[in-house]
DNA sequence: TTTAATATTAAACAAGTGTTTAACTTTGCG
DNA sequence: CGCAAAGTTAAACACTTGTTTAATATTAAA
């Protein structure tokens, strides 16, 4: 790993732990062990390390489900069940790194990065949206609001990891219990949410 | 309204707006039409105006669901038919004050703020989580998992509100689109919800 | 009106901010 | 090697940060 990507891989965690004006770049110039200078040397500025720290994030999560659509020995609900455990995977095992997306698309400023990071969650909503819509057409879904339902598979995930503290006083758990590392805990938010899709979305 | 209540109001504004790191409190000080000293004279701190602001709004919110749970004139699915457009209602007109609260609870920064503000969280969802148990209780709900299918009601909700960018991707609307004033949505979410919950919740 | 508490101010403070400069070192290619 | 490009550095730059000081203004009670 050379000196940009220490850079990179020390600005996600502090960004992500911080936020990006509670993180300055000589935090995050020492946490990767290089001289401050070099931050703007290789990105211009800290504002277009943080373009680069989503982009080079962005990758990994790039078109997660689009070959999931395609897929013709699948049911729709199977595939829904499909989508709900990579997502869960995906987000307790990056929780911090989408949070630091949720905290700066809910901020007023920097429009642009607003723009870049929605269009990056797009790309994991846009294939599920297309497979309750298949699923709806072929007479297996029954007719429920689309966009809405989607909305409920990742809103119910996400806000289950809106902080530690606040996943715990959900729960009713005591303080030592650390709900982002926990097994038990995402094998029971998938059976929750696959139980539920399937009684609103399969018919009767 | 005196220069103290002004100062937070501003404060308000621009946390919400630009997160707590983001705003000066020069800033909030030329908003409120006051001397920067004043903050200090009357919070001592930046970080106690936080505290104050967060204590000043979370009155409003306090006990919005108490006397619900005690109605007994009203079935379990009518309480949560209240409880849904009620929390609708609330997280529409307030959306940026409550993106303030979760923006600096997935912060790692200030850990005894994080405890207060999921301390005010939970006053409205505690009073939802004995309504579901109550209707289990009584037979009228199925046999739910009653943390996540609170969970999954706010985080529809919530995840909703995310953005005004993000809500315009996902529901596929123009740039025109203001999501956060936008009536019809209210409707569309507060159907959504109750339907997801009738067929999830109401035994067939 | 005197007096003491409260409110408000401009100015200064020390520390921290992102960024730039110019010098120095390392690297890799002809 | 020679040399240019890339990498790395310490220091300085200009500016902003939250906070404090000490002086002044306002208020309200005696």
């Amino acid at each position: 790993m050379n000196k940009r990507e220490t850079i990179i891989e020390s600005a996600i965690k502090l960004f992500s732990n911080k936020g990006f004006e509670g993180t300055s770049v000589r935090e995050i110039a020492a946490d990767a062990g290089a001289n401050v200078a070099l931050i703007n040397y290789y990105f211009g500025s800290k504002e277009k390390l943080f373009e680069s720290v989503v982009e080079y994030r962005a990758s990994v999560l790039k078109g997660l489900f689009s070959e999931l659509f395609n897929n013709k020995e699948l049911t729709a609900i199977e595939k829904l069940d499909i989508i709900i455990d990579k997502t869960i995977e995906r987000k307790f095992s990056d929780s911090q790194f989408h949070h630091l997306l949720h905290r700066e698309l809910s901020l007023g400023n920097r429009p642009q990065c607003r723009e870049s990071i929605s269009d990056i969650l797009m790309r994991n909503i846009i294939p599920v949206k297309k497979i309750i819509k298949e699923g709806i057409k072929d007479g297996e879904f029954n007719k429920v609001d689309v966009e809405l339902t989607l909305t409920t598979i990742i809103g119910t995930i996400h806000y289950l990891l809106t902080s530690d503290t606040m996943c715990r006083k959900i729960l009713g758990k005591k303080e030592g219990f650390s709900a982002f590392q926990n097994k038990h805990l995402k094998q029971r938010l998938s059976e929750h949410t696959k139980k539920l899709m399937r009684s609103y979305l399969l018919k009767k």
